[in-house]
DNA sequence: ATCCTTGCAAAACGTTTGCACCTCA
DNA sequence: TGAGGTGCAAACGTTTTGCAAGGAT
């Protein structure tokens, strides 16, 4: 809870925008707060106040990376009466609803992308960066899948392209 | 410490195996002890006893994906006298001297491959299963690298094929 | 009224650190 | 002998859990 990660590209995507969903739907009425109960339901999930005011907080600043204790910290800006425990409990069923993504990392902590589609990540690890590679990433990146092993099937592809600051050793 | 990461793919690639290091090495005796040693003091580490013991562990047995516990319940079970901070310390130093290599993984744990050459890895993450995806699954699955932002330059590329048991819902 | 959600505190987990002791060269 | 490696236990940060109280339908 003491430093966080900077995000240095916030690749917008209104396709998977909360808002943007929010108005795609069929009874929209344009009232932010009905059109998000409506759409918490619809994801299965109870609109209650934590959920709504995360939801709100999480997908009202475009694309982003964010980890339990920024938001968490984020919350009581807002002075959102919310507990740790909450946060985690929100921020796994948003992803089990298609809302989120986890971002493959290694280190401590875990990253949530407010961007839930097929794209790919930066990483500085040195310095707790993330951010989206850019446009077309992600078909330029991954060419051709291999087949997954007898029995099982392919979820989804995570590309993880590691930075270091230029002119630095390997170390 | 209680349940531990099936291994079911230990594609061999004696090219950094480290008997074959050792073999490759000058002034290889062809006595595994004697060659190990020169071998640790070459990447600059001093052949300590553990160290000999938890390379031998290591890297007797093909390339293979383990976790810091796992190495440690290895290490016991071969009567090894090691803590786990001394394991955590060696694996680290391993993985620095470019003998091992870590993988990206969402989770808790990290996992150590001891092949550290460019390739990726299927993940079955409900099962705890990580594999290297075979031959030439590096070439094929990253066509385009995209250019590093101003100021930084890749490191390496980590993809992860992540793996469901084929007929499983999303969830 | 019922079930689900929340908050809190405590525990669990993997990992790191501080320091005394030991070992390698 | 001296630099550095090791062991232990305690600290750390993140995440999960158990349970009582609160809220949604």
């Amino acid at each position: 809870m003491q430093h966080h990660t900077k995000i240095f590209s916030d690749v917008p995507n209104s396709a998977v925008d909360w808002r943007a969903k929010v108005d795609f739907r069929e009874h929209a009425t344009g009232c932010p707060w009905h059109d998000c109960k409506t759409f918490l339901r619809d994801v299965g999930l109870r609109p209650t106040r934590q959920r709504l005011l995360l939801g709100w907080v999480l997908f009202s600043k475009g694309n982003r990376h964010v980890t339990a204790d920024m938001l968490y910290d984020e919350a009581l800006a807002a002075r959102i009466p919310v507990s740790l425990a909450t946060i985690y409990n929100t921020l796994h069923q948003f992803t089990q609803a298609g809302l989120l993504r986890e971002i493959s990392a290694t280190g401590g902590r875990a990253y949530f992308d407010t961007n839930p589609s097929e794209h790919h990540h930066f990483l500085v690890e040195d310095e707790d960066v993330v951010m989206d590679i850019p446009e077309g990433g992600h078909e330029l990146l991954v060419d051709k899948v291999p087949d997954a092993p007898e029995g099982y099937e392919i979820e989804r592809v995570d590309v993880v392209v590691r930075l270091r600051r230029s002119g630095e050793q390997i170390r």
